[in-house]
DNA sequence: TCAAGTTGTCTAGTATCATAGACAACTTGA
DNA sequence: TCAAGTTGTCTATGATACTAGACAACTTGA
């Protein structure tokens, strides 16, 4: 079989590897334990065992899987179980998880209001924005990159504040925003974009939850609107409803 | 650039596909717009005229564009959006867009459940379980795939009754459970497997979104347990804080 | 009517994906 | 010590993805 067979413009050893790691997101295959000989892997996917070799090297690379020569392939990594609640502090998520939660500024410049962006937060269409582009990481993984957008006049300086803080609970905190929470939350899954699979350290090809929500305060005004993209092969959202 | 540059196992022409359809999920060309020639996107991706045209013939064939000869290419369709509630009801979701629901059955057997399953369900590990494959469209569009799970001792003929009503809430009604509502809900992403991608009617390689949940009855007694997986490019999940 | 811009189809050449087979290097357990 | 099983590396070959250029067929607006 060829990739032209499939017709699906994936290559073999890319699907093989799609295989395999999603046998261990959905613990067919559990950190530690050793993976069916590459020979064995061959037959079941019906490849070459060369192949199979390409998939196992793009595994080893991200880290998911070690080779021992001699003795086998083994299992290494799991996944950040991530809550979507009213009250959703990525600081607080990660600390959880043991991990030491980190911002990193990407990028900040002014924008202005599309229709959507206006409505999101309660501005006329053109209104002056300031657009955030961050990443966000878990010890040294990348977890999410977010394009945040606040406006311009309740938020001035918004980029720099940003930069200075590494988090929006600080900036928001800055401008005296003493509590808020989420709004309504949209979430929907594509294939990642060049620059957010490099940002994200993911292949081209992989998943990205694409998550859209804006934060309100406690009155129920809008305060920023995001658009987050998450590496899907690290993360898993829970919805806790009541 | 070829393939092997990148390293990424998705072949170029895909990649050109992704971003384009990417662009009509995300309102950068909306319904009716006119695509940039296919020049002009060859030159945007630094790729060949024929590496373009094959992007387009894919996403012609899905349905996302129409080509007109002489005149240009144009965009053809939009998104179901889908609420998270604690009252989940396909029939409603789908209905209420004023599409008709439909429901089908893949194939239901028994099954012993996993520790993780006999959690979820409240149930030991190895008790018998009904496991009953489904396959949701709204009208004639595939929109996922279900896997249920149901203790055979309190659901006995639970997959020959789904296969008469093809409704979750019906089979219930059947057993007696007057309502129901959703448990936690776990959400991510993946790349369909072929099976998945076959029935979702979806090209290999795309994204699902991958939902484990849990339906409880009044009295928070585990009923049901289930991992649907999306076709992501035709669903958009809203998650609704109170 | 005509020019500019569009999609459709053809012919080639090159890079590389995937297969195939062989053997080396190493680990493990009998 | 040895046999079986594992990963690592090499050579070779066919299929095809991607590039390149040319021209036909058609639409649109001046």
């Amino acid at each position: 079989m060829t990739m032209q067979d499939s017709a699906s413009g994936v290559a073999l050893w890319r699907q093989v590897a799609d295989g395999i790691e999603r046998g261990i997101a959905n613990g067919t295959y559990a950190a530690g334990d050793k993976l069916p000989g590459e020979t064995e892997i061959a037959e079941i996917y019906r490849v070459n065992r060369h192949t199979v070799r390409r998939a196992l090297a793009t595994l080893a690379e991200r880290g998911f899987v070690r080779a021992e020569r001699g003795s086998g392939t083994y299992v290494e990594a799991p996944r950040l179980a991530y809550p979507l609640r009213s009250r959703t502090r990525f600081s607080e998520i990660v600390g959880a998880g043991g991990q030491e939660p980190r911002g990193q500024l990407i990028d900040a410049s002014e924008d202005v209001a599309t229709k959507e962006l206006a409505r999101e937060l309660g501005l006329k269409t053109g209104a002056a924005l300031i657009r955030i582009e961050a990443l966000r990481l878990a010890d040294r993984t990348p977890i999410c990159v977010s394009t945040s957008w606040l406006a311009a006049a309740r938020f001035p300086d918004a980029g720099r504040v940003f930069g200075a803080t590494r988090s929006m609970t600080k900036l928001l905190a800055h401008y005296g925003v003493r509590d808020y929470r989420r709004g309504t939350t949209r979430i929907t899954a594509a294939i990642a974009d060049a620059a957010d699979a490099a940002r994200l350290d993911l292949a081209l090809g992989r998943p990205v939850l694409v998550v859209d929500s804006t934060d309100v305060d406690i009155d129920g005004k809008p305060l920023v609107t995001k658009r987050s993209r998450f590496a899907a092969e690290r993360i898993e959202f829970v919805v806790e409803n009541g």
